[in-house]
RNA sequence: GCCGAUGUGGCGAAAUGGCAGACGCAACGGACUUAAAAUCCGUUCUCGCUAACGCGAGGUAUGGGUUCGAAUCCCAUCAUCGGCACCA
C-alpha cells in the first residue's frame, strides 16, 4: 500500500491538522473564571471511560466509544455549547503491577511508557480532547485527593433516619468506629495466593481471579471495608431519574438485590444439659424470610455452619458430627460450595426450637446452603414451598407440610409450589392470599414482639484494601492497635520507593517491607495496605472539571458549572463498555453520594446518560485475542487508510451498542467514500498535483440539490442526537452520490457537507474547508468553528407524493397525486387505476382504508 | 435454573404499524486503458411465467394471534450472546 498512491493525501494533512489543533489549543474548554470563558454558553460534559494503559496498546475496540463521544463533542461545540471532553489514565492497579513484575521494571516506569504509547495512539485518531485536563490516577497530585476523599468517608457515618452520610462528630453513640463508612473488619476474604492479594467478590469469577485466572481461597483477614450497604436503598431508588439503558439499571438492581420479608425470632427449646443454660438466658435465633406467610410450614431450622450460636446450642452427642461438618465446609473452596446440581449436605445439632406460630418443636440443623453473610445467617426450613428446603427435607427425611394451595391444585399437589396461592393449614391466615397472609402474619408477629417486617440486600460491604504495591496508600496510622486518620495537610501519603515491590505471599503487603516508611512516629506505624484499582475511577470525572486545583479536589465554581444542571446526574453523556455495568458504576455512584451528602457536590448522581458500546469482534467473528491472532491494531488501519477512514468505519459498522465484527473491506469502502468527497472538491492536474476542482462554482443549488442538502442536514443532526452514526454516514453517502456526476458543484452545498461531516472526518473536512476558503474567501476561520446548519422544512415539502394502493394489504399499484389530496380524491383516483380495476374484477369492495399522503387499502372479496 | 438482549440477502446493515433489503462490502457485466490498478456506469432476495418491456407467487429464526395492513405489537417454541446463580 505504501507504494501505491493514496486516494487522497491523508498522510500529509492528518498530522498537519493535529499539530494545528494542538498548537492553537482549539479544543480547550475554559472554566468559569478563565478569560476566554463565555457565561452565555451552556455546558456539555461528554465523557469516556478512561483506559487502563496496558502494555499491549490500543486495539480497535477502545476507539469505538471514543469516536462516538468525539463526534458528539465536536457536534455540540458547533451547536454553541462549552464542551468538556477530557481524557486521562487509570494507571494504578493489578495489571500494571503484574506486567511490571513480569518485565522486571518498576511499575512507575512501565506505566509512564504505556501512557505515552496510549496517548500518541489516541492523538493519531484526531480526538478533540482538552489535553490540558489530562489526569493520571497514579500521580500524587491526583491521588492526594483520592486519599482526601477516603478521609471524608472514614470521617462519616450513615444516619439511617435522614438516609444520609453525616460527619462522624454528629454521631451520639458510644463507639463511632462501629458506624464509620470506612471500617476495619476481620472477614473471610478471597485470598489469591498467586497474586498475593485479597480480591473483592466482584473480582472473583467461578472461584478464580478475574485477573490471571488463579485459584482463590477463603481466609479470614483484617481488612478495610466501605459501608456501601448503607446506600443500598438509595442506589436502587435513585437509578430512577437516570437515562441509562433499562438492562443496565436492572443489572444494578439485581446486584444490590433487595428482598422484602420479615425477621422472625425462634426461641430455643428444652434440650440437652449443655444448652439448658443457654436456653435459660433466653436464647433465640433470628431468621430472615421473604415468605412469612409460610411460617406454619417451617418444620426445621438451618443455621449457616459458621453461625456463632452453633457452639452454644449443639448437644454433646452431636458435637463430633457438627465439628466434622464445619471443618469440611471450611475447607471447601467457593467453587466447590457453589457447584451446580450438587447434593444438599448438613448435620443435626441436637437442639430444637419452637415454631412461634404452630408452637411445634422443630430440629435445628446446620448446612452450607445457608450463607452466613446473607440475612441473619439462619433460615426457617419450609420444604413445602421452597425448592432447596424441599430437597434438604427429602434427603434428611424431615416433615413436609403444605401451607400454600396452588390455584387449581389440591393441598398435596401444592407441595413444591413456590408461587402465590392461598394459605392453608395456617390457622391465623387460612384462606388469605399469599400477599395478605404476609401482611397479617407480620403484624401478628410484631404484636407479640417476636418478629418484624425487614428488608435485606444481596449487596455486601466493599472490601477496600489490597496487599499490593501499585495503589494509593491509606492515609491512616495505627497506634496501640487502634486506627487513626491522618490530617488533611499530611496528604499525599506517597508510597516508599521500594526496590522489591513483589507481593510477599504471606498476606503482608509489600509496603510492610519499607521499615523506615512504616514508622510514622515512636508509637505509631502506617497502614500498609493499598486501595483497589477502583478508587481512582470512582471520582476521576470530578477532577476533570478542575484538574490543576491544589486547594480542593475540585473547585466549587467549576463543579457547579460542569456537574450542575437540571437533571440528577452531572455528566451529560458517558460512554463505555458493559463490563463496568455494575462495579465501576456502582462504586462511583456510592462515592458521589457520600460527597453529595457531605455538601461537596451539586447533584446526587454522577452520570446522567449512559451508553454502552458493543464489543468489536475480529474478522472471524470471534472475540479479539492475541491467542486467536485476530487482533486489529488501529495504527495499521490508519497507516493504510487514514484516521478519518478509521473513525468513519468504526461508526459505519452498525449501531453503536451492538456487537459487530471488524472488516478491512468495510474500511476500504468508507475510505472510498471519503475519497469521493475529496474529489468533489479537488482534482488532479497533469503534474499529478491536487488542485481545486474547476467544477466548483458559486452557484445556487437546483431544487433537487437543495432537497438533498436540507434532507441531509436534518437526518445527520437527528442521527447524531440519537447516536445513530451509521445512518448519518449513509445519508452523507447518498448526498455525495447525488453530486458525483454534477457538471457544476455549488460551493454552498459543499460547505454544508463539510460542516456536517466534520465531526466524523475532522482532518479531511478541515483541509477541504481551508482549500475552499482560499479561493472563495468569505471566511478565514476553521471549519470546526462554524455554526451547525439548520434545515429548512419548506425545502423538503413535496408538491406531489406517491400513494401506495393496496388490495387486501397487498401492494397492487402506486398513485402520484398532489400532496394533501383529500380522502375522496384518493379513493376515486385509486379505484380508477386500470390495474386495480383488473384485480377487483368479480370482487365486492367491502371497505377502503385511507391514510392521507401514504396509502389506500381496498378491502374486497 | 432465573433475568436480559438479539435473530432480516453471500456479508455489515436499513426500515419500530403502511413500497422489506436504504447505505456499504462482495460478486457479475460494461465504459476508460496496450494492459492492470484506480475511477465511472449498470445488475444482484427466492421461485415461476414471458421473445421482451414486464407479470405473478413467496419471503424478515419457527408456529400461532391481534389488525384493513406486522420485520415492527402479543403468546409459545428454538438458537446465539451477556449477566446472575443455593441470596431464604
Amino acid at each position: 500500500m505504501s507504494e501505491r498512491r493514496k486516494p487522497y493525501p491523508f498522510d500529509f494533512f492528518e498530522p498537519k491538522w493535529q499539530r494545528i489543533w494542538d498548537e492553537r489549543r482549539v479544543f480547550h474548554a475554559p472554566n468559569p473564571g478563565e478569560s476566554s470563558f463565555d457565561p452565555s454558553k451552556q455546558k456539555f460534559y461528554v465523557l469516556d471511560m478512561f483506559p487502563y494503559p496496558s502494555g499491549a496498546g490500543l486495539h480497535v475496540g477502545h476507539p469505538e466509544g471514543y469516536t462516538a463521544t468525539d463526534i458528539v463533542a465536536r457536534y455540540k461545540r458547533m451547536r454553541g455549547f462549552n464542551v468538556l471532553h477530557p481524557m486521562g489514565w487509570d494507571a494504578f492497579g493489578l495489571p500494571a503491577e503484574q506486567y511490571a513484575i513480569k518485565t522486571g521494571q518498576h511499575p512507575a516506569i512501565t506505566t509512564r511508557e504505556n501512557v505515552a504509547k496510549f496517548k500518541s495512539q489516541l492523538q493519531r485518531i484526531g480526538f478533540s480532547y482538552d489535553w490540558q485536563r489530562e489526569i493520571n490516577t497514579s500521580d500524587p497530585d491526583f491521588y492526594r485527593w483520592t486519599q482526601w476523599i477516603f478521609l471524608q468517608i472514614y470521617n462519616s457515618w450513615f444516619n439511617s433516619e435522614t438516609q444520609r452520610a453525616e460527619p462522624i462528630r454528629t454521631y451520639r453513640g458510644a463507639d463511632p468506629d462501629s458506624v464509620r463508612l470506612a471500617y476495619v473488619a476481620d472477614v473471610p476474604v478471597n485470598w489469591c495466593p498467586e497474586l498475593g492479594t485479597v480480591l473483592a467478590n466482584e473480582e472473583v469469577i467461578d472461584g478464580k481471579s478475574e485477573v490471571g485466572g488463579f485459584p482463590v481461597v477463603r481466609r479470614p483477614m483484617r481488612q478495610w471495608m466501605l459501608r456501601i450497604t448503607a446506600y443500598a436503598e438509595r442506589l436502587i431508588d435513585e437509578l430512577e431519574g437516570l437515562d441509562w439503558p433499562e438492562g443496565i439499571k436492572l443489572l444494578q438492581r439485581n446486584w444490590i438485590g433487595r428482598s422484602d420479608g420479615a425477621e422472625i425470632d425462634f426461641p430455643i427449646a428444652g434440650m440437652a444439659d449443655s444448652v439448658a443454660a443457654a436456653s435459660d438466658r433466653g436464647y433465640k435465633i433470628r431468621v430472615f424470610t421473604t415468605r412469612p406467610d409460610t411460617l406454619y410450614g417451617a418444620t426445621y431450622m438451618v443455621l449457616a455452619p459458621e453461625h456463632s450460636l452453633v457452639e452454644l446450642i449443639v448437644s454433646e452427642e452431636q458435637w463430633p458430627a457438627v465439628r466434622d461438618y464445619r471443618e469440611r465446609t471450611a475447607r471447601k473452596s467457593d467453587l466447590e460450595r457453589t457447584e451446580l446440581a450438587k447434593e444438599k449436605t448438613g448435620a443435626f445439632t441436637g437442639a430444637f426450637t419452637i415454631n412461634p406460630a404452630s408452637s411445634e418443636k422443630i430440629p435445628i440443623w446446620i448446612a452450607d446452603y445457608v450463607l452466613l453473610g446473607y440475612g441473619t445467617g439462619a433460615i426457617m426450613g419450609v420444604p413445602g414451598h421452597d425448592e432447596r428446603d424441599l430437597e434438604f427435607a427429602r434427603k434428611f427425611q424431615l416433615p413436609i407440610i403444605p401451607v400454600v394451595q396452588a390455584p387449581g391444585k389440591t393441598p398435596a399437589e401444592s407441595i413444591g409450589f413456590v408461587g402465590d396461592g392461598m394459605a392453608i393449614n395456617s390457622p391465623i391466615i387460612d384462606g388469605l392470599s399469599s400477599v395478605e397472609g404476609k401482611t397479617k402474619i407480620t403484624r401478628w408477629l410484631e404484636e407479640r414482639g417476636v418478629g418484624k417486617g425487614a428488608v435485606n440486600y444481596k449487596l455486601r460491604d466493599w472490601l477496600f484494601s489490597r496487599q499490593r504495591y501499585w495503589g494509593e496508600p491509606f492515609p491512616v496510622i495505627w497506634e496501640k492497635g487502634a486506627h487513626r486518620a491522618l490530617d488533611e495537610n499530611e496528604l499525599p501519603v506517597v508510597p516508599p520507593a521500594l526496590e522489591d515491590y513483589k507481593p510477599s505471599g504471606t498476606g503482608d503487603p509489600p509496603l510492610a517491607k519499607a521499615k523506615e516508611w512504616i514508622r510514622y512516629s515512636d508509637k505509631a506505624t502506617r497502614e500498609t495496605n493499598t486501595m483497589p484499582q477502583w478508587a481512582g475511577s470512582c471520582w476521576y470525572y470530578l477532577r476533570f472539571c478542575d484538574p490543576k486545583n491544589d486547594r480542593r479536589f475540585v473547585g466549587e465554581e467549576a463543579e457547579r458549572y460542569w456537574m450542575g444542571g437540571a437533571k440528577a446526574g452531572g455528566v451529560d453523556l458517558y460512554i463505555g463498555g458493559t463490563e463496568h455495568a455494575v462495579l465501576h458504576l456502582l462504586y462511583a455512584r456510592f462515592w458521589h453520594k457520600v460527597l453529595f451528602d457531605l455538601g461537596y457536590l451539586s447533584k446526587p448522581e454522577p452520570f446522567q446518560r449512559l451508553v454502552n458500546q458493543g464489543l468489536i469482534l475480529g474478522e472471524d467473528s470471534q472475540k479479539m485475542s492475541k491467542s486467536r491472532g485476530n487482533v486489529v491494531n488501529p495504527d495499521t488501519v490508519i497507516d493504510q487508510h487514514g484516521a478519518d477512514a478509521f473513525r468513519c468505519y468504526e461508526m459505519f459498522m452498525g449501531p453503536l451498542e451492538q456487537m459487530k465484527p471488524w472488516s478491512m473491506r468495510g474500511v476500504e469502502g468508507v475510505a472510498r467514500f471519503l475519497a469521493r468527497v475529496w474529489r468533489l472538491i479537488m482534482e488532479e492536474n497533469q503534474a499529478g498535483e491536487w488542485e481545486l476542482s474547476p467544477r466548483l462554482r458559486e452557484i445556487a443549488p437546483d431544487k433537487a440539490q437543495q432537497k438533498i442538502v436540507h434532507g441531509t442536514i436534518k437526518k445527520v443532526s437527528e442521527d447524531i442526537e440519537s447516536l445513530s452514526f451509521n445512518t448519518a454516514i449513509s445519508q452523507m453517502m447518498v448526498f455525495v452520490n447525488a453530486f458525483t456526476n454534477a457538471p457544476a458543484i455549488p460551493v454552498s452545498a459543499m460547505r454544508t457537507l463539510l460542516v456536517l461531516l466534520n465531526p466524523f472526518a475532522p482532518h479531511l473536512t478541515s483541509e477541504l474547508w481551508e482549500k475552499i476558503s482560499g479561493r472563495f474567501g468569505d471566511t478565514r476561520s476553521d471549519v470546526a468553528e462554524q455554526e451547525w446548519p439548520g434545515h429548512d422544512e419548506a425545502v423538503l415539502v413535496e408538491d406531489e407524493v406517491d400513494i401506495i394502493v393496496q388490495i387486501n394489504g397487498k401492494l397492487r399499484d402506486k398513485l402520484r397525486v398532489a400532496i394533501d389530496a383529500n380522502e375522496e380524491e384518493l379513493k376515486s383516483a385509486a379505484l380508477d387505476l386500470p390495474k386495480i380495476q383488473q384485480h377487483l374484477a368479480g370482487k365486492e369492495v367491502r371497505k377502503i382504508v385511507i391514510v392521507p399522503n401514504k396509502i389506500v387499502n381496498i378491502v374486497a372479496n
